[in-house]
RNA sequence: GCUGCUAUAGCUCAGGGGUAGAGCACUCCCUUGGUAAGGGAGAGGCCGAGAGUUCAAAUCUCUCUAGCAGCACCA
């Protein structure tokens, strides 16, 4: 019997080693510097330790710079991280401290030396523990592993008062050894891999956050101090990756909201939006354009804000998401509660439009052969939202959907998805998201419907997802399986903004349940009643979440058809101010949105301002361009001016400022002639 | 909802047990200036709400409300 293993190098050299040969053996045997700069080795692309056996397969020596190695920087961080805590503070209990993306954290329980009580961790201790882990990263203590016992572990964890661990050591499968890593003294339970030593981290990592955390991410558990922090292999990234978090902020759609002056919000009414002028221009522009997009194949209709609580019980909504849900009487309901003459019937607003748009499907019989139908409501709902996940635009308690529903026969499912799916994706083309993701949801294990049911819907849209995909090698698909509604699968559309983050926006639902419910029906080809095939789509999602991403996308820099003031005409002296005059008038006959500045300031002073809220496009009116009858053009974020004929800016700007679809509608209409 | 932090002028923020401060924005005056802040003067605040401690509270304590970060939630 062999008792050798056989490595083969990422050149496609072929060597044989000892049994029991280390990872830092081999590389060591390659050379002496390498075995310096290795952190772990990879056998057939799992990474391991250094210090553990390799076994026959193809080896990659991982050093510092590999990829991979990061997020062993960034798990050796933690560990660091758990380690300065404790000297810091000793008694305090460690519980979980994961990689996650851009960094990793680990949640701790404090209590206080002296009241017992708990005592989480501040902004101001993490400067300390930041200085900690720099000395523990400079004492360069090696990772070394152990193997014990689970009840070794579990007594040792115990004795040490860290409860939380002890309880994952009993997570662990009886019988199952533990492993164990060490740097110096202190040691932690872990899965590992691990460097060498705490010196590979390097010093390219900074605490960033402290926030709560349920133990085990359930409500019901203890909050722990959850401690955040990054870690990259060199200060270059980490500089990089705090100016991407810059970035962001500088795009934050609640900033530049305020600093547009499109919208705000006050304290009477939490997560619902007070919509200013140009804010609310912008929703009328992203509606109105969406109203194009629906026209000829939707039929837009309206179903009431507020309904009798008895329709919601029968939707089932009443039941599952009153915690979410507005209920209202009458004022003098709430006023005089004993009143028993007073009309105490609650109602409820409505979180959905689906419920409404059964009834109008209901309205009357319907014929197989009106199907399918495809209602369309820009309808307002409103959720009760937890308070904490209040977030701007993103998350509000009333909002408008994109919504609509596609009453269809069975036959007729396949195509309605794909449909949709067309229609999605040339939303999000025309404002420039191409890198899509589309998700297929399936069957959850609390559900309605029967399984065959599932069966042929699922079935259904697995095909759909291959035929999106074979239309398409920019769209990215996957599965979540059990992740579907309750009432029937689903797709999940995300889009990726300007600055990689992604956003799950549209979805196609069918849905078994409200049907069923609400007794809605067609007539066939047999003139027997049969049940639709419900299907809910929307696109945007909620509007004012669009909005947010928009905004958030373009850092407020709106394309010329979306921004809500399109053109300022900027006079540099009052003798220009006639000329001004007759240039935005010219704009607004070409269907622009143009305002003037004929303030007594500089043009430095009005050019400052106006780019501070983002006005796509500033005129500079001068005594020249009165004589000459040009205009002197500037763009948002550029400071190069153009000169042009008055006549010739009004058709390229009025051609710039046209959406998208009409331009398109122009261009083809150009072409057929 | 949970944990922590925060709440002072339209905005950004300083202050702090004894009658409230700055810059920008706003109004008026001077300035008509060629591409990101010209100068001066003025006006503006129940210091988030309620209660308590105190001779005295914007300041200390408690409760509530809202916001921020994260967690949980997101039909």
């Amino acid at each position: 019997m062999s008792q050798s293993v056989s490595l083969t190098f990422p050149d496609g050299s072929v060597r044989a080693f000892d049994a029991g040969t280390t990872g830092r053996d081999v590389a060591e045997s390659i050379s002496k510097s390498l075995a310096k700069k290795a952190v772990a080795v990879s056998i057939n692309g799992t990474v391991q330790d250094l210090a553990d056996p390799v076994a026959t397969g193809s080896i990659e020596i991982v050093t510092r710079t590999d990829p991979r190695a990061l997020e062993l920087i960034r798990h050796d961080a933690a560990h660091v991280m758990a380690e300065a805590v404790q000297e810091l503070w000793p008694g305090t209990q460690v519980t979980i401290g994961p990689v996650i993306e851009n960094g990793f954290y680990y949640d701790f329980k404090r209590v206080h030396p002296d009241t017992r009580e708990d005592w989480p961790f501040t902004p101001e201790d993490l400067p300390r523990i930041e200085a900690r882990m720099k000395e523990i990263v400079a004492r360069n203590k090696p990772f070394t592993k152990e193997v014990w016992p689970r009840e070794k572990a579990r007594n040792v964890f115990a004795d040490m008062g860290e409860g939380y661990k002890v309880e994952l050591v009993d997570a662990i499968p009886e019988g199952q050894d533990v492993k164990i890593y060490h740097q110096g003294d202190w040691f932690d339970l872990c899965r590992g891999p691990h460097m060498a030593s705490t010196g590979q981290i390097g010093t390219a990592f900074k605490l960033m956050k402290v926030a709560g955390a349920y133990w085990r991410g359930d409500s019901n558990n203890a909050m722990l101090t959850r401690i955040y922090g990054t870690a990259w292999a060199s200060q270059e990234e980490l500089d990089q990756y705090l100016h991407v978090l810059a970035e962001a902020e500088k795009r934050d759609h609640r900033k530049l909201g305020r600093e547009m002056d499109l919208y705000h919000f006050q304290e009477e009414g939490p997560g619902v939006v007070f919509w200013h002028g140009k804010g609310w221009r912008m929703f009328q522009t992203l509606t109105a354009y969406m109203r194009r997009r629906l026209a000829g194949t939707y039929e837009e209709v309206n179903a009431p804000q507020v309904l009798d609580k008895s329709l919601w019980e029968t939707s089932g909504h009443w039941g599952w998401y009153n915690e979410n849900m507005f209920a209202v009487k009458s004022a003098h309901a709430f006023v005089h509660p004993d009143d028993e003459e007073a009309d105490q019937r609650v109602f409820a607003l409505k979180p959905m439009n689906c419920p409404g748009h059964v009834q109008i499907f209901k309205h009357g019989l319907k014929s197989y052969r009106e199907l399918p139908i495809r209602l369309a409501e820009f309808g307002l709902v409103h959720r009760y939202e937890p308070s904490g996940a209040l977030h701007g635009l993103m998350r509000v308690r009333g909002f408008t959907q994109d919504d609509a529903h596609i009453f269809c026969t069975d036959e007729q499912m396949a195509a309605e998805c794909l449909r949709i799916n067309e229609l999605i994706l040339s939303v999000y083309k025309d404002f420039g998201f191409e890198e899509i993701t589309i998700k297929l949801s399936t069957r959850p294990d609390k559900r309605v419907g029967t399984d065959e049911l599932w069966d042929r819907a699922e079935s259904v849209m697995t095909d759909v997802l291959k035929t999106i995909q074979s239309q398409s090698n920019n769209i990215k698909t996957g599965i979540l399986p059990g992740e579907g509604a309750f009432y029937g699968p689903k797709f999940e559309y995300t889009l990726k903004d300007a600055i990689g983050r992604e956003w799950q926006c549209g979805t196609t639902q069918v849905d078994f349940n409200l049907p069923e419910r609400f007794g809605a029906f067609y007539i066939d080809q047999n003139s027997e009643k049969r049940q639709p095939v419900m299907i809910h789509r929307a696109i945007c999602g909620s509007m004012e979440r669009f909005l947010g991403i928009l905004i958030e996308n373009f850092a407020g820099h709106m394309p010329l058809w979306f921004a809500p003031l399109q053109v300022v005409v900027a006079t540099i002296t009052s003798d220009a101010d006639d000329y001004g005059r007759e240039v935005a008038e010219a704009l607004r006959e070409a269907g622009m949105i143009v305002e003037t500045d004929f303030r007594n300031e500089k043009i430095n002073y009005k050019i400052r301002e106006h780019s501070v809220t983002k006005v796509p496009v500033i005129i500079v009116c001068g005594k020249k361009e009165a004589e000459e009858r040009s205009v002197n053009i500037r763009r948002l974020g550029s400071q190069a001016q153009t000169s042009m004929k008055l006549e010739e800016a009004v058709t390229s700007l009025a051609h710039e400022a046209t959406p998208p679809d009409i331009l398109r509608r122009l261009e083809a209409k150009k072409a057929a002639a």
